[in-house]
DNA sequence: CATACGTGGCT
DNA sequence: TAGCCAAGTAT
């Protein structure tokens, strides 16, 4: 169809022009890092993954780099970043990429959707992005687009579907499909958003249906939040007398898994009692210090931070099963929530500035 | 189809 | 302020 063929090169003409540099678009594309990158960038704001892609680059400059690190630093370069299952996933996604398809990341979407956290957006993004396949991709960005450019007020599967349908007719049309998919996710991100769309300045505003309707502020309607059930918790900070504090790992499931927080008790029901746990652990508390609240995607944490009175006993990490004494300056290298990060700082122990007090990130648009 | 899974910027 | 949402995937 004539206006689809418009749109699709209208969109792919505008991101020619338009593109923000971004770390991993280099030329050609390095397809294990468009794997880092998209994996990355899975639910995560463009600019924070921008922050993040160099150190990890650096440290894990390809994929058989990756294939051999050990879990636990895969997991600490992740920290701060969030749904630390893709840092497991992508791990092991190189280590099978090494074994199963000699070191080289797949071009096609069914070898990439064999691989661990490599869903049907990824695996298109990389087939088309970094192989210059015609493959569709969908992610938010491009299910607003789609469904503001067709004036579909719909929602849920049916709103999947058609973004899904819409996407591969019009990447089937697209001279250059890579430049047409990031395209279409950067016009999202940049020009079509969620709030105040800046339809002046979008490349494909003849033929938008919602504009013409004058619904691209109503399409697509918001999700409504999903509730959020409270965990409360307690952390302990205790030290010895050689400058160490004692932590723990976190279970290898669920919340932050793997992860490294100072001594904690949590419940469903309210604050830990804090006299119960100072004569489990044979050490007098103060507290609390302070309370760190967080809100996440689907609970609420509010964690009570406590500290021992004066060294504990050398063997007091053989009360708590997956404990160890860490030297204070070390605690910097272990992966830790942004959560547990935010009690380390409070308690003393940790120098790494919050995000809050970093310099902003300098992505921009044009 | 619903839920678990983090974090932070923006309005 | 309190929601809304971000280059989603696995179960």
């Amino acid at each position: 169809m004539t206006r689809d063929r418009a749109i699709a090169r209208g969109i792919a003409r505008w991101f020619s022009e338009h593109a923000r540099e971004l770390p991993w678009r280099t030329s050609p594309r390095d397809p294990y890092a468009a794997l880092v990158a998209e994996v990355m960038a899975q639910q995560t704001q463009i600019a924070r993954v921008a922050e993040r892609f160099g150190t990890f680059l650096a440290r894990f400059p390809t994929v058989h780099d990756l294939a051999r690190a050990r879990a636990g630093d895969v997991l600490a370069l992740w920290a701060g970043l969030g749904y630390y299952r893709r840092a497991r996933n992508l791990h092991a996604a190189a280590r099978e990429i090494v074994e199963r398809f000699d070191g080289r990341v797949p071009s096609s979407v069914a070898d990439l959707r064999t691989l661990p956290g490599v869903g049907r957006y990824t695996a298109g993004a990389i087939a088309s992005i970094a192989f210059g396949r015609p493959e569709p991709i969908v992610d938010g960005n491009v299910a607003r687009v789609l469904l503001r450019i067709d004036g579909r007020d719909v929602t849920g599967a049916e709103a999947q579907g058609h973004a899904w349908a819409r996407a591969a007719d019009l990447v089937a049309l697209a001279p250059d499909p890579a430049a047409f998919n990031e395209g279409l996710m950067e016009l999202g991100a940049t020009v079509c958003t969620p709030r105040s769309p800046r339809c002046s300045d979008c490349p494909v505003r003849a033929p938008c249906a919602a504009r013409r309707a004058g619904l691209q502020d109503s399409i697509p309607k918001p999700k409504p939040t999903p509730r959020r059930t409270t965990l409360h918790g307690l952390c302990l900070v205790v030290r010895d007398r050689r400058g160490r504090c004692l932590v723990e790992r976190r279970p290898e499931h669920g919340l932050w898994a793997g992860l490294w927080q100072l001594p904690t008790w949590e419940s469903r029901r309210g604050f830990p009692r804090a006299e119960a746990i100072a004569a489990e652990m044979g050490v007098a508390v103060r507290g609390p210090i302070t309370t760190i609240v967080r809100t996440l995607s689907h609970r609420r944490v509010r964690v009570r931070l406590y500290e021992a009175i004066g060294p504990a006993r050398a063997n007091l990490c053989r009360a708590r099963p997956r404990s160890r004494w860490v030297a204070v300056g070390a605690l910097a290298g272990l992966g830790v929530s942004s959560l547990q990060a935010e009690a380390l700082r409070v308690a003393g122990l940790y120098s790494t500035p919050s995000p809050q007090t970093r310099r902003p990130g300098r992505i921009r648009a044009d």
